[in-house]
DNA sequence: CGTCAAATTGAAAATTATCAACGAGAGTGG
DNA sequence: CCACTCTCGTTGATAATTTTCAATTTGACG
C-alpha cells in the first residue's frame, strides 16, 4: 500500500473518513535517508514536517558550552518539526541514532489542509499536547528525581516505546544508546550513567550482555524510577 | 469592552479577521476567582480551557514522594489547559499565587469552533508550540546548567514575562515568588536557591530589598544564565 | 505579644562531576 | 593478517556541587 505515513499516524488517534484519508495522500511525501551519526543537521534551520518511518532518532539542544541535552528519542511513526510550524528557526536539531529514513511534509501545504479539514489540524494539535506531556514528564524527573531514578525511568520508557513497535518483546531489548546519550538525555555525564547502571545491574533490576538489556526485577525497576 | 480575551491572545500572534472575532465573541466565557494558594486542584480532572485574566499562576506536577516541579509560570493572556484537549485527565495541577481572575470556555465549544474557523486552530497550534518551546529550553536549563545559572535565567525569564505585560518596567521589579517556589521551579533546595541569589548579590549582579529584584548588571547576570 | 511563614546561616553528609587511565571490540590501511 | 586508531565502556581517586539538618532571624499580622 503506498498510503500516507500521516494518515496512519493521525489514524492512530482517531478513525479517519475515507474524504480526510484521500486528502493526506495528496500530500506530496518526499522520502530521503538518513544515516547513524549523520546528524540531519542542516533541517535545523528549514521548516518542513516530517515523518519517521524506521530507525531511531533525537532532537536535541545544544548548549553554549558545548553540552547536550536530548529533548526527545524518536521512533517510526513519530512526528517531527511540529515547532517549526510557530518559529522561522526550528530550534531542535534533529540527528539519527540509526539509519533512518523519513518523509518529508511541505508546511504550507499542511496548512492548507487545516482549512477543508479541520479535524485533522485538530488531531494534530492532540499529537503536539501529546508530546508536550511527555516533555513535562521529563521536566519533572530530571528536575526532582535522582541519577539512579532517571536512568531507570529511561529505560523503562524505552522499553515501551520499543514494545509499542513490536508487541514481541517482553522484557528484553536491544536499547541503542551509548552511555553518552542517555547521558545526555537525563542530564547527566556518561561516567554516571555507567555507574548508575552497574548499581541496578548489582541490585538484581537488570541484566546487560552485549547491547541488550534485561529487567530482572521489572517491579523493582519501577519502583526505583520513582524516588526521589 | 466586553471582547473576548481569547481573541485578544490569538489576535497577538496574527491578525484576526471580524468574522473570527465575532465567532470568538460567542464562546461562553465563565469567569472565575481563585485566591492565593487557593489551589485550583480540582481544576485538574476537568477538562476546561482557561484564560488567565489577572495575577499569577503556575502549573505543577506533583512527584510520588511529595516533592513539586512547577513546569510553567502563567502571566494574564496565558492559556491553560491545552494539554486536556488530549487527555481524559489533564494532567497539570493549578494553583494561584496571587488573587487571580480566570476565564473558562468550554472544551467542546473550542472544537466546534475550529470546524468553521481552521485559522483559529492554527493560532491554538501554534500557541502549543511555543509553550513546547519554552518547555524544552527549561528542559535543556535544568538538566545541563548549574544552580547559580538557572535561578539566573529564571530572574531574567521572570523580568521579561513581568516587563511584557507592563512596558514601564526595567530592571527593577516584584518577584512574586518565595525562595521555594523558585527552587521547585528551578529543581533544587529552597536552602540553596537562598545561596545561589545571595552569590548572584554578593557578586552585584542582583540587588534585593523586600520583595523588588533589581538587575544591578543585567549583561553580566545573562552571561552567568548561560553557564556550564 | 504571640505566631507563623519565609529568609538566612553554618556544619556535615550525600550526590554528582571531573580527571586520568585502561581494556575490549570494530573497522582500516598496509 | 597485523598493527593502528577510534569509540565506547569501565574503574578509581579526588573535587565540586547540592542536599540535609538544625538553628536563628525577620517581618507580617491577628
Amino acid at each position: 500500500m503506498s498510503g500516507s505515513c500521516l494518515a496512519e499516524r493521525l489514524g492512530d488517534l482517531a478513525p479517519l473518513t475515507v474524504n480526510e484519508v484521500a486528502a493526506l495522500e495528496t500530500l506530496d511525501q518526499r522520502e530521503r535517508a538518513a544515516t547513524r551519526r549523520g546528524v540531519a543537521a542542516r533541517e535545523r534551520s528549514r521548516r518542513r514536517l516530517f515523518i519517521l518511518k524506521k530507525g531511531v532518532m533525537t532532537t536535541s539542544a545544544l548548549l553554549a558550552d558545548g553540552s547536550r541535552q536530548i529533548m526527545r528519542f524518536l521512533f517510526p511513526n513519530d512526528l517531527i518539526g511540529l515547532p517549526g510550524l510557530a518559529y522561522r528557526e526550528a530550534p531542535e536539531t534533529i540527528a539519527a541514532l540509526s539509519d533512518c529514513t523519513i518523509a518529508a511534509f511541505d508546511r504550507a501545504a499542511v496548512a492548507d489542509l487545516f482549512v477543508d479539514h479541520p479535524r485533522l489540524a485538530a488531531l494534530i494539535l492532540v499529537i503536539g499536547q501529546i508530546e508536550r506531556t511527555a516533555l513535562t514528564d521529563r521536566l519533572a524527573a530530571i528536575g526532582r528525581a535522582s541519577a539512579k531514578a532517571r536512568v531507570a525511568a529511561m529505560l523503562i520508557d524505552m522499553r515501551n516505546r520499543v514494545r509499542a513497535m513490536d508487541k514481541s518483546i517482553g522484557d528484553s531489548f536491544v536499547l541503542g544508546l551509548t552511555q553518552e546519550e542517555i547521558g545526555d538525555a537525563t542530564g547527566m555525564t556518561a561516567v554516571h550513567v555507567n555507574r548508575m547502571l552497574r548499581q541496578l545491574e548489582e541490585e538484581g533490576l537488570i541484566a546487560r550482555e552485549n547491547g541488550r538489556m534485561t529487567f530482572a526485577n521489572e517491579r523493582a525497576l519501577m519502583r526505583e524510577s520513582t524516588h526521589p
